[in-house]
DNA sequence: CCATGGATGCAATCGATTTGCATCCATAAA
DNA sequence: TTTATGGATGCAAATCGATTGCATCCATGG
């Protein structure tokens, strides 16, 4: 649930936008400042790791909404660039409030045992994938990227290929 | 439906290796060789990028089954090491048939209009990998990783930002 | 040829996500 | 402030990929 790592930068995910803010973003978009939607943009500045629409529908407490409504804001924040979505490979979609201007692309190291996650700075194979457009003539070419792995408290007793 | 590139080298996809080497890799870890398999690995063995159940149940023809059947063989062909399984993050799992001794550990590069893919050579963040495990103490550490853009036929007539 | 356990067909089920629809309410306009 | 209006929500039904229970079948070893 915590992340292993605390002592490297990770300044994504320090989401201090106050709500104001946020919510100042969906009215000049002219879309409605609704309860959920607020609850919903709170639960997710509180959390700086992806979260899935059940989790984040289960945080939502007194300000309790239809799970359907959680999925049609996420959608609709997705649209507006204010989340990002991920794919941890598990069929679970998960989201992660943008800072302003950022476009929120980078990459997780998810424990397979615990299902903590680390956000992993840098993006690796950008040149490569310049290279990789270029070979093959495509364009708009991004990536998706996320490993996978045993952190320290779930590493096994006898460690196999340590 | 064809790769927008031909002339760069794939080894991995070129399976020529005959169905009755298959079949016996079945007997040998006590696995039945029946027509649905056969015919499975038969349709796998003709393509060489990753195709999804839905579409092996399509391509078998004659020798239909039914399709948790398809479901039900791609696992035990997984757990076998036989076939690779992956993930273009639109919530189908899709197929590759591994050459003997492949652990099929690769890319692609998916086309978001056509869904033409490309092989891709080499594994690039292997070595950030290490780091990345080493420095937040996880074992046991891999990645996935999937390229996605634009083919040549699919580019848009006025290039935006090409 | 027989026995047996894995494999298959079929239908039901599951979990994530989407959608139709009636109602509700945030917001702009009067 | 009142109004009307279209977006937002609740609820339930529907989708979709995938899984599973169960009775039957058949590939394989003896």
């Amino acid at each position: 649930m915590s992340s292993p790592c605390s002592r490297h930068p990770h300044p994504h995910r320090l989401i201090q936008q106050p709500l104001t803010e946020l919510t100042e973003k969906l009215r000049s978009k002219s879309r409605k400042i609704t309860a959920p939607r607020q609850a919903i943009l709170e639960v997710l500045r509180r959390h700086q790791h992806p979260i899935t629409n059940k989790e984040i529908h289960a945080a939502l407490g007194t300000a309790d909404c239809d799970l359907a409504t959680v999925y049609r804001n996420l959608h609709t924040l997705e649209d507006m660039g204010m989340v990002r979505r991920f794919d941890f490979g598990d069929g679970v979609a998960r989201f992660e409030l943008l800072e302003e201007g950022d476009d929120g692309h980078h990459h997780h190291l998810v424990c397979t045992g615990c299902s903590a996650v680390v956000e992993v700075e840098g993006c690796f194979p950008t040149e490569l994938e310049q290279a990789l457009a270029r070979r093959h003539g495509f364009t708009r070419v991004t990536h998706k990227l996320e490993f996978f792995g045993l952190c320290p408290k779930c590493a096994p007793a006898a460690p196999a290929s340590a």
